[in-house]
DNA sequence: CCTAATAGTTAGGCTGCCTAACTGTCAAGA
DNA sequence: TCTTGACAGTTAGGCAGCCTAACTATTAGG
C-alpha cells in the first residue's frame, strides 16, 4: 500500500469521523437546551468539584481564556454555585470553590445528562455498545493529540 | 444481571462517552480556529453542496430556527459564497444556491479539516484506528437517537 | 527599591443562537 | 371569488459566550 493511499483511506476517515463529530455538537447542545446550566457552567464545576481552582486554572481546563473564565465564574458566584476567596498564598489569586449548593446543582445535572445518554446508549445492540466502549480511549487519544 | 446492574453500567459507559463528547467539542472549535469559515458556516455549505435547498431545509438539517439559518445565509450571501433566488414552483420560498466561489472555499475547509484530523489519525495505532473506525456507525445511531 | 512578570478584572466588540412580530404567498372552502 | 388559515422567510430585539486590549494589584528578581 503506498504513501498515497494510505493518505486517502486516513482522509476518509477524518471526513467521516468529523461528520460524526459535528453531530455530536448539536447533541451536547440538545442535552443542555433541558437543563439549567449550560455546558461551560458544568464544565467548570466539574474542575472545581475535584478542588478548588484560581481562574486561570478553570480557565485553562476549560479551553477558554481567564477574561471568559472570570465571566463564567461571576455568573455562578450570582447563582450561588461557586465562591470566591482569597488565596493565602498569593494575595494577587483568586480560589474558586464550589459551594454545597453548587455541588447538589453538579451532581444533579451530571445525573440528568448520564441518564439522558444512558437512555439513548440501552436502545443500541450489545455489539454497538461494545464497539463505542472499545473505541472511546483512542477518540479520547485522538482528541488530546487534535487539541495540543 | 439485575436491572440495575445494567443501569449502573450504562450510565458510567454514558458518563464516559460524555467526557469524550466533551472534548470533542473543543476540538470542533479548534478546528474552525484557524480557517476562514465557522462552523456553522462549513456545515450550511456542506448542505448547499448537494443540492440548492430552502432557508428551512437549511435550518433544519443544521438543527438551528429559521432565522438563524436567514442570518448565516445573509452572511454568506455578503462573502459571495451563496445566492439566493427565486423558488420557481413557490413564490413565498428561497432557494439558496452554492456560488463557484463558495464551492471553491468549501473545498479549501473540508480538505484542511480533514487533513488535520487525517494527521492525528497518522499517530494512532493500527488498533485504535481500527476501534474507532468500527465505532462510528454505533455513535452516529446514538447521536441520532439522542437528537430525535 | 525598582522593574518585569503574573493574576485577575473591566471595557468593548463580535458571533451565533433564540423568540416574537411582521410581510408576502399559497391553497382550500363558503 | 374571496377570505382565511397555514406556511416561507425576514426583521427586530435580546442573551450567552467567547475574544482582545487596557487596567489594577501583587510578587519576585536584580
Amino acid at each position: 500500500m503506498s504513501d498515497i493511499e494510505l493518505d486517502e483511506e486516513l482522509i476518509d476517515l477524518a471526513a467521516r469521523y468529523r461528520d460524526v463529530l459535528r453531530h455530536a455538537v448539536y447533541l451536547i447542545r440538545s442535552l443542555d437546551a433541558n437543563g439549567e446550566l449550560s455546558t461551560g457552567q458544568v464544565a467548570t464545576m466539574n474542575i472545581l468539584a475535584l478542588a478548588p481552582a484560581r481562574v486561570g486554572d478553570v480557565a485553562r481546563h476549560a479551553g477558554i481564556r481567564v477574561p471568559s473564565a472570570t465571566e463564567q465564574v461571576i455568573k455562578l458566584e450570582a447563582a450561588g454555585l461557586v465562591e470566591r476567596r482569597a488565596d493565602p498564598d498569593d494575595a494577587r489569586a483568586v480560589l474558586v470553590h464550589l459551594t454545597d449548593a453548587g455541588r447538589t446543582a453538579l451532581a444533579t445535572a451530571n445525573r440528568e445528562r448520564n441518564e439522558r445518554i444512558a437512555g439513548a446508549l440501552a436502545v443500541l445492540s450489545e455489539d454497538e455498545r461494545s464497539a463505542i466502549t472499545a473505541a472511546i480511549p483512542a477518540i479520547a487519544k485522538l482528541t488530546n493529540s487534535l487539541g495540543a
